[in-house]
DNA sequence: GATATAATGTTATATTATATCATTTATAAA
DNA sequence: TTTATAAATGATATAATATAACATTATATC
């Protein structure tokens, strides 16, 4: 029975990524619905493109996808694209990878927390209160106040362990 | 009584920022004596400019001062030498700002914990092992085999809330 | 339908980073 | 102390990532 809950860490390779796409999708337009925000077919196509893997996707790697389907598809198409959806939390940016990954939470906002295979290249997204409350914890003993936290951590997926 | 310890998170802002360079530069010439490489006068000069400050510098900015001294001082002269630096732990690079701050701790090699100040630029790095802890018991529940945990936090630092 | 606003198209350019080959400088061997 | 070797730097070109600015088109509101 494979996994088919986006939330989970690191999915089968043989998840039912159709089922998870179709769903980041579905949640997206609902979520855009009720914020009265436009989620244009544009935006849908590159939120789709983001959701093509769990592997983050570099801005001109949608660019090259969009321009196969649209005349004059640039830089600015794709940029845009992601501008609104990371305002809406559908997509986050990996700092360390200069790119870009379909959030499976969307409706609640919150820092990035990701675990990121340095052998296949996909990321899991974690939400872990214990790392924000660490996090928390250590930046007021310093005085310091928390606006957005962000966790990268490089190192090998359970599939690549065992390879 | 200004604070001159390099290890404390965010500094006075009248600490004693050349006992603070100096010491740094001493460090990493120490360092660099017994691992067998060579701190160069360029590569010094690098980490100088990098411990200028406690706000992270970006490549260009090191290169803007580097051309005022040096004849012919261009990018691969800077990244080079922040290269070596990186290599050698002396610096560390914020990835959430492609810019890069001296290491205060520069003998035991860490991923980077930081915090930084969205009002002032200013960066402090933590060696919270409580978060370190979070984040690998976070990991090994995903069965994820953490090589390098890295955590930048953005928010207010403690001079900039009181402002 | 007219108007205002939001989204996209289009062109140009800024910013960050690396590849490549030539030259110089430092280390080590003879 | 040359000579060979390796390491570092100089120099030029270009790749990769991202934004600015203005024109046009589509959508929503009146």
């Amino acid at each position: 029975m494979p996994k088919t809950d986006p939330a989970a860490a690191f999915l089968d390779a043989g998840h039912d990524h159709n089922h998870c796409l179709e769903g980041a999708l579905d949640r997206a337009a609902a979520l855009c619905g009720e914020r009265g925000v436009r989620l244009t077919p544009l935006r849908r196509r590159v939120l789709e493109l983001v959701w093509g893997g769990h592997k983050p996707l570099g801005a001109y790697e949608i660019l090259h996808i969009l321009k196969a389907e649209r005349r004059g598809a640039a830089p600015p198409t794709v940029y845009r694209a992601l501008e609104f959806l990371l305002s809406q939390g559908l997509v986050h940016r990996i700092e360390s990878l200069n790119s870009f990954v379909g959030c499976p939470d969307p409706a609640a906002p919150h820092g990035g927390q990701f675990l990121i295979c340095r052998s296949c290249g996909s990321a899991a997204e974690l939400n872990d209160n214990g790392i924000n409350e660490a996090i928390k914890k250590s930046a007021a003993r310093a005085g310091f106040a928390v606006t957005r936290p962000m966790i990268e951590v490089l190192g090998l997926c359970p599939h690549c362990r065992e390879a």
